[in-house]
DNA sequence: AGCAAATTATGCCGTCGGAC
DNA sequence: GTCCGACGGCATAATTTGCT
């Protein structure tokens, strides 16, 4: 679906390199570090860096982002809260992210990510890419009016103004960068539909290697947006531990008060998941969130 | 009048609180 | 546990308005 995109450039036709290190401040020994992070999973450190093609059923999330709170779950009626240098809530301990700008929600921010990523893949990162909000609309099964186009806007909008700091000790060194590194749009603000994405080449630390998942994107993107949360967890193991309730509350960093409420709420997308044909089971016991793929 | 665009009405959805 | 309602976003239908 992304046939309004020039075929991918596979070849090393570069860039600058420059492009690849942007951090002016990176020290030796951590820049090595990172370097052999990035060759030991059979990528060239000097780039340029390019998406792996996952299939065009399919979209990829860092595992970093799929179990932290970046991607939140909150009633709509609650206004978005803004965050400077806060730290997100994370499943595990090792990894710290810290993010500066407006809440991400897994309504509709997340899925405007990974779509976009999708047509990054396509491209070296770093090299712009073209879309129109037709097509965006198109790609996230949302119904063409004018009011999903804002929402598309707004949400890119989001996207392009925020921090995203994540250290994982694995990874060789932290990163900051922005979920949308430049964008531009022809014409006015709030009607134009032409877009073109940068996205920062940085970003391929979080993919490289073995270190994000993806999901079957027909049904993934008509999950609710807690059932979306729930699958991010379970898909990004290869053999889930079983969750506690409270665990995923914080991945959520929802505002649920009742603890019995947050529990039926959670087993109903159990049983979302499971009728989306995404795992065969998965269902709340005692405190646990158990699945069975 | 004939048509399309704009506006309004109606009903659904997801999160969350609360009643029973 | 089930059920209902508030809230605001959304789709769609129904209706009005504006233009030629």
């Amino acid at each position: 679906m992304t046939n309004l995109l020039p075929a991918a450039p596979r070849g090393r036709r570069n860039t600058s390199t420059a492009l690849a290190l942007p951090d002016p401040a990176v020290d030796k020994l951590s820049k090595a570090r990172h370097d052999a992070f990035l060759r030991a999973r059979g990528i060239d450190p000097n780039g340029p860096f390019q998406l792996e093609i996952w299939p065009a059923d399919m979209r990829e999330m860092p595992n970093d982002y799929a179990r932290s709170a970046l991607f939140t779950v909150r009633n709509k009626t609650e206004p978005r809260a803004t965050f400077e240098t806060s730290l997100i809530f994370h499943v595990q301990k090792e990894v710290k992210i810290t993010y500066t700008g407006v809440e991400l929600r897994a309504d509709d921010d997340e899925l405007v990510w990974q779509q976009i990523l999708d047509y990054a893949k396509h491209k070296p990162l770093g090299e712009p890419i073209e879309f129109n909000l037709h097509q965006l609309c198109v790609d996230l099964n949302w119904s063409i009016n004018g009011r999903n186009y804002d929402k598309a806007r707004k949400s890119i909008s989001r996207l392009k103004a925020n921090e995203v700091r994540v250290e994982n000790e694995r990874h060789g060194r932290g990163v900051a960068l922005s979920l949308i590194r430049e964008y531009a749009f022809q014409g006015d603000g709030d009607k134009g539909t032409k877009y073109q994405i940068w996205i920062h080449p940085g970003l391929i630390t979080l993919f490289a290697g073995n270190t994000s998942t993806r999901v079957q994107w027909e049904q993934y993107r008509e999950l609710t947006p807690l059932a979306r949360r729930l699958f991010d967890y379970f898909a990004s193991h290869k053999a889930p531990f079983p969750l506690k309730l409270d665990t995923f509350k914080g991945m959520c960093a929802s505002s649920c008060s009742i603890e019995r409420k947050w529990r039926s709420m959670v087993r109903k997308a159990c049983e979302e998941i499971r009728l989306a044909g995404l795992v065969k089971k998965a269902w709340v016991d005692d405190d646990l969130i158990y699945v069975d793929r």
